[in-house]
DNA sequence: AAAGATAATTAACACTGTTAATTTTTAGAT
DNA sequence: ATCTAAAAATTAACAGTGTTAATTATCTTT
């Protein structure tokens, strides 16, 4: 069985040579831009043949997505040597902004496009978005530690999650997608965007330890 | 001068049908769907005739951007009537959560899609998103009008105000994006998504009124 | 009615995702 | 080594996209 098992390698390395062809064009000029026919030539194959490794540009969108889950996941992998849960929150919370700021495309495929999802409801029998519950129960189990600690009296810790999550992936959006610019000419202080991003992050930190 | 204005009467006219059909369009089918020649089929025009009256797709974009922003002004209108501040302000969070719900498409061109932004930045002399501005400027007022009655002490309204649009914000775009699904699977009492963007939303307010 | 300006059109370019039909290549059996 | 069947890759095509240049039709003014 030595054929078989070289044919689904060759398979598997082409699957690959696509999703790594596809990921260089779309971290430089985006998810829209990146075109099947721009991948083919970028590996130096026919259009068509990516249907053969992939069924629609959809499942490559699901692809990146996860790819751009893994990298997230090695750059909060850091904190595990943080002791304290509402330090590690505080980091976990700036390397979430910087990977939006760093990692754009990826960000947006993770969080903003649907294409990745609309694949996860059409393709998986078991309807359910495994990085994002994953990711979800991280920041849950964090949360509910700080609470142990005396964090968040009386609240629910989901809803905390979901506070905490909701705030951080706003501003992030607003700052990708060009909706904080303006804000610039509302306050002085503000003169670099970073700067806006860092600000509300340390307040919003700042109401979170006083719910103590 | 009787023929010159009936000239431009027809101008502006044919203009505002543009809107209107791309308007139809673009909340049955969303904005990417709606193509200058689906627009131009509604109208009963050819494809290039738009070309006359809106220089490219971003344009009728922000045009529609600009539509939205006076659909949500009209909704948040009812407010004045509600003296409190604090209570003012839950009623405008509630309305602008309903808003992103029952006004998806308009919700996107006006908070998510870069196109009416970069035809700002284009066109736009004085580079400034003033229905972004104004919007940021009520709810900065607002929440000054708070502060003077004792709500977030020793905090800058500008950095509330941020905290306060980046949570609806993101709480808004994650649901639209369909990236809130799972949490059905995480917490049993959030059987419905509207129940999890009231729960959340209340915590928040919640979150707001401990910081008296 | 002729001339000139304005409005609207057709034709075309360079793309897009995707499918059906066809060719090329590879593997197994004689 | 040759023939056959299966797998892989390709070409051609469909139906669509935003946008521009060149052309035709319409209307205003002389």
């Amino acid at each position: 069985m030595g054929i078989l098992e070289r044919k689904t390698k060759h398979k598997e390395f082409l699957r690959q040579a696509i999703l790594d062809a596809a990921k260089r064009l779309f971290i430089r000029d985006g998810y829209q831009s990146t075109s099947i026919r721009k991948i083919a030539r970028e590996i130096e194959f026919s259009p068509t043949t990516i249907y053969l490794y992939y069924k629609d540009k959809a499942e490559i969108a699901h692809a990146l997505h996860v790819e751009g889950f893994k990298l997230l996941g090695h750059q909060l992998s850091v904190v595990s040597l943080i002791d304290d849960p509402f330090e590690r929150l505080k980091v976990m919370g700036r390397i979430y902004i910087q990977f939006s700021i760093e990692n754009t495309e990826f960000y947006e495929m993770m969080f903003v496009l649907k294409e990745p999802m609309d694949h996860i409801r059409e393709c998986e029998t078991e309807i359910c978005w495994e990085e994002g519950q994953q990711a979800f129960d991280i920041l849950y189990s964090n949360l509910a530690a700080c609470q142990e600690k005396g964090y968040f009296k009386g609240m629910d810790p989901s809803y905390v999650a979901m506070i905490a999550w909701s705030t951080l992936h706003g501003l992030c959006t607003l700052n990708l997608h060009g909706h904080l610019d303006f804000v610039k000419n509302h306050k002085k202080e503000m003169t670099h965007i970073e700067d806006i991003l860092n600000g509300t992050f340390s307040a919003f930190i700042g109401v979170l330890e006083r719910l103590k």
